[in-house]
DNA sequence: CCGCCTCGAGTTCT
DNA sequence: CTCGAGGCGG
């Protein structure tokens, strides 16, 4: 475990583990020769299994996981659907959402004044679907996948006790009907079904919402069907010979009478404070429902209206889903401890009675320094209001006081390090507070982790844990001695076979080749990460120019004033930085200039931004592919944005920051040109 | 000197 | 994601 990964990371290990099994599966069931023992073999499939059991949406049937021999099994195969599967933009604030209405209003014209008619909806979070029946008989269910192919899961959605096998008609069935819909797994059965695992030894779901899209892309249909599944019908897609509507809400009460599962709690409403009251209310009881909602959906009524708005490439103007906002919990605050970084800065943390918060279970929680308790004002021993900060980062709020218990002392920042015991020191005019002990054990294994980080000098295999367990055995004291490791005693330890070491030294013979600006970050001088330290590469071309050059020398560098200037200079003064820089040397790793590459610069003078996954790029993938063409990729938008880019799940705060000042929003596929041509979409 | 804009550093859970 | 702080233009 090193950094966190992103998903593609784990998309790309789920991969990489998939092929060496069947490797291994081939290997051991077809020749008879297996090259690994079985319990080498267990521990790969038990990897692959915890990933996939922590993301359902990789799931695959073709995964050894649900393979019983060696031979392989048909993959879904893929749906083309008629129309899109599009989403839906999204609101986070009632402002948000009036300014839709405005949007609407303007767009309309003169329309508004007879009012725009709403149907409103709760938000199922769940799994999408999408059913299609040719003469009354389902013929097909497939996902969303992309929005335009999806993968076809007839034979487990048919399974589903609410999903018709056959539409109810009093006359002749329509020629075609698709409906879109969400397949949730209710709470209670949720629970049931937890329960089973539990007593199974199984593992547990983490929400619904996983269990149902795991639940769906079962390999055997009979397992799906013990799920107890559910699906509610919302929207009707493509159709051929069904009457013609003049409402949405007349389809869904058609669609009702064909005997698809229609929320009874959609609403016509007739003006947006009606709509908003409607947020309100399934705000305050989203919980008194017996499936879990992100929040409501809001269509334009009137079909005629529909067509006049049109969509956007990526979704309809007359729809938009207000997400509820970042769910709140109370906990206790069992603590307050401090951790160690690599610069020696001690950062407090919330020490929380574990809670379930936003899709997962919170025990910790930041709270950056000093003066953020003090502003907080939290105690030890309080009860603290808990959510996740964009949905990711559990973030203290801050305590309940009316339950603090009377004479509740304040926290006192410790004095000294928790890990080395040294003295803990704050600067005048500092917000934080330092270890200032070079030799403090929690400081040296952070410095490593750092130094072999995937930012640095990316050393696969040599993460936390090993570098923890080389410490520990004393092999390693500082990032040299990586490239000086007794492989011998290596070998000697728990969990180092043949295989592993000879990967760990190829790993580290290749980080010999990277850029110097990769080693500069890996050194971790104050104030240099990524950005400065390929701004001083580029300028310097060499470690020897840079570690000669004066603080004006440095500092006369575009973007590099005195402050980093000196930094800089202060570390390549350090007799023992120069030491290990030697031996560093001598080691044979890559001191000159930045590695060229072809690129065409594409992006000169541009800065682009890019929020939510995308399927073609890693996250640093599409950061690096921005640089590689001259541009820059800053992590949040301002009014020099180029563009921002948006993948699936973005983050609302840029996108709305984006529209706010009129910074143009892509899609991956207008990404792609514009890294091509340099050229915005109009 | 102030107000952007960026950058760095640390962080959570699966 | 969030906070603090460096760099730089006005």
């Amino acid at each position: 475990m090193s950094s966190r990964p992103s998903s593609t990371d784990v998309a790309a290990r789920v991969e990489a583990l998939r092929a060496e099994l069947a490797h291994h599966a081939h290997r051991y069931y077809d020749l008879d020769d297996p090259e690994i023992s079985d319990a080498d073999y267990d521990a790969l499939e038990r990897e692959l299994r915890a990933l996939e059991d922590a993301h359902p949406e990789l799931m695959s049937v073709d995964s050894p996981t649900q393979k019983v021999g060696g031979s392989a099994q048909a993959q879904f195969s893929p749906v083309v659907h008629r129309l899109p599967m599009m989403s839906l933009d999204n609101a986070f604030s009632p402002e948000e959402l009036s300014a839709w209405g405005d949007r609407l209003v303007k767009r309309l014209g003169a329309d508004a004044d007879t009012g725009i008619g709403f149907v409103c909806e709760l938000k199922i979070d769940g799994f999408a679907i999408s059913l299609t029946y040719e003469h009354g008989d389902l013929v097909r269910a497939a996902t969303r996948g992309d929005g335009r192919v999806g993968e076809d899961m007839t034979a487990n959605v048919a399974t589903i006790g609410s999903v018709p096998h056959r539409l109810t008609t009093k006359g002749t069935p329509p020629a075609l009907v698709e409906v879109r819909g969400e397949v949730y797994m209710p709470l209670a059965a949720f629970e049931r079904l937890n329960e089973r695992q539990r007593a199974a030894g199984d593992k547990v779901f983490a929400n619904p919402r996983n269990s149902a899209a795991g639940s769906v892309r079962q390999k055997d249909p009979s397992i799906t069907a013990t799920r107890e599944l559910s699906l509610w019908t919302y929207q009707l897609g493509a159709t051929e010979g069904t009457p013609t509507f003049r409402r949405h809400l007349e389809t869904l009460e058609w669609m009702r009478e064909l005997g698809l599962p229609v929320n009874p709690e959609i609403r016509s409403l007739a003006t947006l404070a009606e709509v908003e009251a409607f947020c309100n209310h399934w705000h305050e009881h989203r919980h008194d429902l017996d499936f879990d909602i992100d929040g409501v959906v809001f269509n334009v009524d009137e079909l005629r209206l529909r067509d006049e708005l049109g969509s956007t490439s990526k979704a309809p103007r007359w729809a938009i889903a207000y997400k509820f906002p970042p769910e709140e919990r109370t906990t206790l605050l069992k603590d307050i401890m401090v951790s160690i970084g690599r610069t020696g800065k001690a950062t407090p943390f919330a020490v929380l009675e574990p809670v379930f918060v936003g899709g997962s279970t919170v025990g910790m929680a930041t709270l950056h320094n000093q003066d953020q308790i003090k502003v907080k004002d939290v105690r030890p021993g309080d009860t603290v209001i808990v959510r996740k900060a964009g949905d990711v980062i559990p973030e203290v709020v801050g305590p309940v006081l009316a339950q603090r218990s009377d004479g509740l002392a304040e926290f006192t920042f410790p004095t000294t390090c928790p890990v080395c015991g040294g003295p803990l020191v704050r600067l005048e005019g500092e917000s934080d507070t330092f270890c200032v002990n070079a030799e403090c054990p929690g400081q040296r294994w952070a410095r490593l982790t750092h130094f072999t980080s995937r930012g640095a000098m990316d050393i696969e295999g040599l993460g936390e844990r090993t570098i923890q367990l080389f410490l520990s055995e004393g092999l390693l004291h500082d990032i040299a001695d990586i490239y000086s490791l007794d492989w011998e005693r290596v070998r000697g330890l728990e969990g180092f076979g043949d295989l592993s070491v000879s990967n760990l030294q190829a790993a580290i013979e290749a980080s010999k080749q990277r850029p110097l600006a990769n080693l500069l970050v890996g050194f971790g001088i104050r104030h240099v990460g990524g950005t400065v330290s390929r701004v001083l590469a580029a300028a310097f071309g060499s470690m020897d120019a840079l570690m000669t050059a004066t603080v004006e020398e440095v500092a006369a560098v575009e973007g590099i004033g005195p402050v980093i200037a000196t930094s800089v200079q202060q570390f390549f003064a350090s007799d023992a930085n120069r030491d290990l820089i030697e031996r560093l040397r001598v080691a044979g790793l890559n001191f000159q200039g930045p590695e060229g590459n072809d690129e065409p610069q594409t992006l000169a003078g541009m800065s682009v931004v890019v929020t939510g996954t995308l399927e073609g790029f890693s996250r640093d993938g599409a950061e690096d592919a921005i640089k590689a063409r001259g541009g820059k990729s800053p992590g949040s938008v301002s009014k020099k944005t180029t563009a921002v880019v948006v993948g699936e799940s973005p983050g609302a705060a840029k996108i709305t920051k984006a529209e706010e000042l009129g910074v143009p929003v892509l899609d991956e596929a207008a990404f792609v040109r514009l890294l091509e041509t340099g050229e915005l979409p109009i």
